[in-house]
DNA sequence: ACGCGCGTTCGCCACTCATGAACAAAGGTT
DNA sequence: AACCTTTGTTCATGAGTGGCGAACGCGCGT
């Protein structure tokens, strides 16, 4: 997996920077640096080579992320597929539901979120396009690994390893093996608090017949909500449909 | 405007590489090398480096952007506060009229599109968000400009050039001066097949009292649509309303 | 089985970038 | 208003690194 290889350092610095930039909601020129434990000038270079190219802006004396990243971003995703054959069913589960309605892919041994839509009474929760999130303790991740070769599934569970996020959490690999298998019989994955104390989520897997799992779309809500014949049986009727639906006009067009 | 100052040039090689990844919608690396005009290896150096640190994926032997540039996209966006003050304007706007609704703002001399919102009978164009466009020729960068310092717009002119997409484009400098004098009265700006040959689109700017025009909100539709009494009140009214409450809200949260 | 085209590896030298210190500019404080 | 602090920017230099061409090996098509 980890294949160092000659890489090009300079270019490794300036991804850290705008990181960094993210993770401190804009910055200066000193404050980068100290936070990077870099010298100033270094920073200072980087900092003017991405202005140049119009990646970062400068906003009163203090750098920031540029838009020409949402360019970028946007392509990645409208790249897949999956996106935008799935975006309409997101939209119409999370009418018909009124809950928060998820869809998301695997990359790099974790969940990424493409694209949400909130119902009327949807919960506000962290999740936003392009988070990442574990793949262990989500019913995303679950649906996705279901259907994943088995020594992939092992590989990412080493390299992630499986923290636990609430006391629900599935930290055990034999527990989680078991899970998956679950998930596979039944055709669509839960999560009972195991990301989020108080949230439950119910997801389907996106499967195509050639390429294998492209991805999952899930549904979430409070555990108040997600309870009885909607959780069971309700809601997962609704995901399996409209997964099917996504799966032929994946195929299809 | 032009800072030459010492620039990183390995960082540079690697935005070419990307922006290259999305022109040719994913490539090799001796497709990239030709395109690029670089040795194969250097090449592979970078798209290495940038595999390592997870920002482009290999899809079955060719490289493709990958989604950690969603999340910087989306933070790039969601960290102007008018994006999210806007959105559910835009959304309700797109529902009342059936058209397709707009916000962009300016971004180094051009109008970056956030977020669209297309309504029931909306067109289908080209646009999508990060998507770049000229001032001069639509109603979004008229509304905009009308509202920046005129050697601002003076320098934007002198650097993007004025270029005709249609016939109907404004393409003489003292015409666009007086046309932005327009604008300033009305309140609202036009786009009247300047862009595209068929389009016709409204915009309102949203400007706060201490920093300016933040951006602005537009409303797109066929020219069969947008006429009479709509194009000249209607719509102008519905935006200008959308655009103060955008207003109020972006100073008072 | 063969040859072409591709991604990858290798090793070397020139050049570039990382570096710290020194400079300029801006803000806050007294 | 003059001070000091803090920040952004510039500069010159040497170490190291990334750019480069050529050679390698793999996979695919014929």
């Amino acid at each position: 997996m980890n294949t160092p290889g000659p890489t090009v350092q300079a270019t490794r610095t300036s991804l850290e920077i705008v990181e960094a930039l993210v993770r401190l909601n804009g910055a200066g020129v000193t404050e980068l640096a100290s936070d990077l434990d870099l010298p100033k000038s270094t920073v200072h270079n980087h900092l003017n080579t991405l202005h140049d190219a119009e990646y970062v802006v400068k906003d009163d004396g203090a750098y920031d992320v540029g838009l020409r990243f949402l360019k970028l971003g946007e392509y990645s995703r409208s790249r897949l597929k999956l996106h935008d054959v799935a975006r309409p069913e997101i939209d119409s589960l999370a009418e018909e539901t009124g809950e928060l309605v998820n869809l998301s892919v695997e990359e790099y041994g974790r969940g990424v979120y493409l694209y949400l839509a909130q119902g009327e009474q949807a919960v506000h929760l962290d999740t936003h396009a392009g988070m990442h999130v574990h793949l262990h303790c989500t019913a995303l991740g679950k649906a996705i690994l279901a259907h994943t070769p088995e020594e992939r599934v092992e590989e990412i569970l080493d390299t992630m390893g499986m923290p636990a996020r609430t006391e629900h959490t599935i930290t055990g690999r034999d527990a989680f093996f078991e899970e998956l298998d679950a998930v596979r019989d039944r055709g669509y994955a839960y999560d009972r608090q195991e990301r989020l104390d108080g949230l439950r989520c119910v997801a389907a897997p996106i499967t195509t017949p050639d390429h294998g799992v492209a991805g999952a779309i899930s549904i979430s809500g409070p555990t108040s909500r997600m309870q009885g014949e909607r959780f069971e049986t309700e809601i997962p009727d609704l995901l399996r449909n409209a997964a099917n639906v996504v799966e032929l006009n994946m195929t299809y067009s």
